[in-house]
DNA sequence: AGAAATTTGTCCGTATGTATC
DNA sequence: AGATACATACGGACAAATTTC
């Protein structure tokens, strides 16, 4: 079989489909999600492809994965790999961040802090903002 | 070859060597990168990795990538005419960012935000921290 | 306008490294 | 020590967007 993903690509529509399921209680916050290789199974598609919907749900906030152990359905979450630490939260829009947004003051805006080492140092911290999930 | 990464993943220290090609100029802020089967083929590695290397520079705000033509180096420490995108500017270390670096509260730090549009709009706001200091 | 070349995006399957249980 | 699970990396194939001819 080839490699067609018409309309949207099948790991967005993996991540969607997970993230419903975290918000329905199917996979409810703190619980662990099946394993990589159980959820390639049941889609029936390669481990990447699923490694690329947690990525999804890991940058918005629905899930965190930790090295050896498994992938936990959250809500703010926790990310420790390598020698970058990541976390992530709400934070409301400040009057700046809501003009460059287009969007009101006090909209929840997504902050994931990212801490870069380097030979134990800290070399860099970097602070991305974004909305909410978009697109449909 | 196996597939060994001590110490560092291969794609961390590439996009590290990335970053610096761009903070130096070799690279400057506006300009195309090497294609990816370029990068691949001169760091010896598959194309997946220098992909990932990529991911980090995105996420960090060093670069911006667009389907069918190439991925831009974003990071900059001035403007170009009319509307900037990147700006720097130097801001006392608050407490949080004082304990990170391991510096007194009020030393300053280097402010580099990237405002990252895709069509039109904006995607994301990355601001980065780093210590004044001059490193290699 | 159309075709070809270039470049990024998605996906597969496999192998091996590393952390946890 | 062994089993399980996530992390890194390879190489190949095809899709989709852009540029070039």
């Amino acid at each position: 079989m080839p490699t067609p993903h018409y309309g949207q690509p099948r790991y967005l529509a993996i991540a969607a489909e997970l993230r419903e399921r975290i918000e329905n209680g199917i996979m409810p916050p703190g619980s662990l999600l099946p394993a990589e290789s159980a959820l390639a199974a049941e889609f029936r598609v390669a481990r990447g492809t699923i490694r690329k919907a947690i990525d999804v749900l890991r940058e918005d906030g629905y899930a965190a994965t930790e090295h050896g152990r498994g992938t936990y359905a959250t809500g703010s979450s926790y990310d420790h790999s390598g020698n970058r630490e990541a976390r992530q939260q709400e934070v409301p829009a400040d009057a700046r961040m809501a003009a460059l947004f287009e969007v009101a003051v006090g909209t929840p805006l997504i902050e994931r802090e990212t801490v870069i080492r380097r030979y134990q140092q800290v070399e860099s911290v970097v602070r991305a903002y974004r909305l909410g999930t978009a697109e449909a």
